[in-house]
DNA sequence: TTAATATTTGGTAATTTAGCCAAATGTTTG
DNA sequence: CAAACATTTGGCTAAATTACCAAATATTAA
C-alpha cells in the first residue's frame, strides 16, 4: 500500500468515524430529514451545548454537513445525503448479531 | 430519547465504529472480495500479528465479519456483506471534499 | 452601547483505543 | 512427545476521544 492509497483509506475512516457515534449518529439522522439549528439540538439532547457543537463540528469537518449562520443561529444540513443510505445495512447488522444472540439462548 | 432508542444508537455506532480505521476498512474491503486467513493479512500489513488479530477481533465483535479456523490457520469472511455498498458514498464524500480544496485554491 | 442570546473555542480530566512485546493456546509435523 | 507454526490474549504505554466548564465571539434587542 503505497503513501496516497494510505490517504486515501485514512479518509474514508475519517468520514466514517465522524459517523461513528451515538448522538452524531442520531444528529446526522435527523439532519437528513432536513436542516436544523444548533440550538434544536441543544433542546433535543441531553448534554452540554458545547459537547454538541463540538460533534456538529466533527462531522463538518469530516465534510459530512454543511453550516450556515442566520442571524444568532446556525443551521446544520447534509452535504452528502447518501451517507444516510447505510443505515439500513448497519440495522441489518444488528438484527443478524440480535438473533445469533437468540441462537445461544434457545 | 428513551433508554431502548439509547441501545441502539449505541449498538449502529459501534458497527460503524469497527470500519472507521484504515486497517480495518483496507481488511474488510479485501474480504468483501472473499475470505482471507490472518496469515495473509499479515503479509500484507506493515503492523504486528497480534496488532492485527485484534483489529480483526474489533470487526467480529460487532458482527461484521465471522472467523473459521480450519487447521492452524483461521479464515476470516464478511458476515454482512452490505456492509461495503456504503464505500461508494464515502468515496463521494472524499470527492467532495476534494473539490471544496481545490476551489480554496483555484 | 449594554445586555441577552447562540455558538464556538480553549483547557483539562477521565476514558477509550492502538500498537507493541511477551506469553499462552491450539494444531500439525517430525 | 517435542518442535514448529498460526493465532489469540494479557500487559503496558502513548495517543486520541469525549465531555464538562469557563471564556471568547458574534449577532440581535433593549
Amino acid at each position: 500500500m503505497n503513501a496516497k492509497e494510505k490517504n486515501l483509506y485514512e479518509a474514508k475512516a475519517k468520514v466514517l468515524k465522524a459517523l461513528a457515534h451515538p448522538t452524531r449518529l442520531w444528529m446526522a439522522e435527523q439532519l437528513s430529514a432536513g436542516e436544523m439549528c444548533v440550538c434544536e439540538f441543544v433542546d433535543q439532547i441531553d448534554a452540554d451545548f458545547s459537547t454538541i457543537s463540538k460533534h456538529l463540528s466533527v462531522m463538518k469537518q469530516a465534510g459530512i454537513v454543511e453550516d450556515d449562520k442566520r442571524g444568532k443561529q446556525v443551521y446544520y444540513k447534509m452535504k452528502v445525503p447518501c451517507v444516510m443510505n447505510f443505515m439500513g445495512c448497519v440495522e441489518a447488522v444488528i438484527e443478524s448479531n440480535a438473533k445469533a444472540q437468540a441462537a445461544l439462548v434457545s
